[in-house]
DNA sequence: TCTGGGGTCCTAGGACCC
DNA sequence: TCTGGGGTCCTAGGACCC
């Protein structure tokens, strides 16, 4: 049951990656502060993961977008600075955020790595003013670690996250339902959750160009047109929207999945299974590490032209093994590819279950014991002495990772387009 | 030196069953 | 005896999020 006077906060770290990056080179003798000069964490396009991970304020002024190439960036401003990712100081960075606002409420829902949801349930006599409270948490957060956050405040999470996006940084909002009309129906369409680039032009279409107008639209044409997706954007461009903070009882996780962009383009077979086979690797063992089994796989690949194509195959007893999950991968390339150079390949593990129903199973058929041991005592001996104490011989020499993909020990917490 | 990687959910079409 | 129709499962592809 959904109380209908919540408080929630969205809290959200103004231009993480950068700022994070940022704040660890100050914290190092560096004299210059990337949040103030036009500057992008990027990926090294080199290996063909050259886009633009995070911007600095004063480069999105130059119109650099999240997402775009790194080579198109750099023809917007001629002098941008470029760093590269650290993804381990975002994690650390992250959970010392949560720790600071877990002193305020229980109820969190980290969203993403940068973005929590805050409910205030049942706080009415210790908080008597949530928006001088939000002020300090706040600054608080940048006193204590460096970084600055927005703060967005309403009565439920879709108002409170649009909220904190509505000027940065360093700023607390609200966005309360009264307040719809006058602050958020102004706003593009396109910001708006869960209105994305093939969305907009729909909307733009059909004469929709500020949330104003989505509100106002007649909800059954949208549905018409696009379905359940129309009613859901038409709720949240009124603030209909009542999902719950989820500080536990978290949703299972529904798969686990690594894919890569190869350095160079893949065009032989038997290199394409090393890599499904490194991808299966770090996948396998996730699943493992979750304790589950899973009963389909699917392998993606993407062509030197970004075409994408899929295979999947349902197995007749769920399974982690890594080689016969690899050993399905396999087939299911061969089944698909139509020769073409390949770009990025992927591999993904899902309609999970428990590994423990299959423990006894093992005991019948010696060789997935056999290799259910192996898996087992090479997880713990990469756990121990890190990924590549033990790599399949396959790897040698061969200029490939034998485990690629991220999202290993510290899986953090999944980024998802559901509130 | 041009275009990432981790997810969840939805839809459409065909197979298959009764 | 000139072609229904509902339900479910499977598969591929694409939408969206950060």
């Amino acid at each position: 049951m959904v109380s209908s006077n919540r408080i929630i906060f969205h809290i959200d770290v103004n231009s993480a990656y950068l700022s994070w990056t940022s704040v660890y080179n100050l914290q190092h003798g560096d004299t210059l502060d990337l949040r103030m000069v036009p500057s992008v964490v990027g990926g090294d396009p080199r290996s063909r993961h050259g886009i633009v991970l995070a911007k600095s304020i004063p480069a999105k002024k130059y119109g650099i977008q999240t997402g775009e190439p790194l080579f198109s960036a750099r023809q917007k401003c001629r002098d941008l600075i470029i760093v590269p990712p650290m993804y381990d100081l975002y994690i650390r960075s992250s959970n010392a955020m949560v720790e600071i606002l877990r002193e305020y409420t229980p109820y969190i829902q980290r969203f993403s790595i940068d973005e929590c949801f805050l409910d205030f349930a049942g706080t009415e006599n210790i908080y008597k003013d949530y928006i001088e409270l939000a002020y300090k948490i706040k600054d608080r957060i940048r006193e204590d670690l460096g970084f600055t956050v927005n703060v967005g405040i309403s009565t439920n999470k879709l108002l409170a996250k649009v909220a904190s996006d509505l000027e940065k940084p360093d700023k607390v909002h609200t966005l309360f339902p009264h307040e719809i009309r006058e602050k958020m129906w102004p706003l593009p369409v396109e910001n708006l959750f869960m209105v994305g680039r093939a969305t907009l032009p729909k909307l733009n279409k059909m004469n929709i160009y500020t949330i104003g107008d989505l509100a106002n639209h007649d909800v059954e044409i949208l549905k018409a047109s696009l379905k359940s997706h129309g009613v859901l954007i038409w709720n949240y461009a009124n603030g209909i929207e009542d999902s719950e903070v989820r500080s536990c009882n978290l949703p299972e996780v529904k798969g686990v999945g690594n894919s890569t962009t190869t350095s160079f383009d893949v065009a032989d077979r038997k290199t394409a299974h090393m890599v499904l086979l490194s991808l299966v690797e770090t996948a396998s063992m996730r699943l493992r590490n979750l304790g589950n089994c899973c009963r389909l796989v699917s392998v993606s690949l993407k062509t030197s032209s970004f075409v994408n194509y899929s295979h999947q195959r349902k197995l007749l007893t769920p399974t982690n093994s890594t080689r016969k999950i690899a050993e399905t991968a396999y087939n299911l390339f061969d089944e698909i590819w139509r020769g073409e150079p390949i770009r990025h390949l992927g591999v993904y593990l899902s309609e999970l279950c428990s590994s423990e129903f299959y423990q006894i199973s093992f005991l019948d058929d010696e060789d997935t014991e056999k290799s259910s041991r192996l898996d087992k005592a090479i997880d713990a001996i990469r756990l121990k002495y890190g990924p590549k104490a033990v790599m399949r011989s396959v790897f040698l020499h061969s200029g490939l990772k034998p485990m690629m993909g991220g999202v290993t020990e510290d899986d953090y917490p999944v980024m998802t387009s559901m509130l």
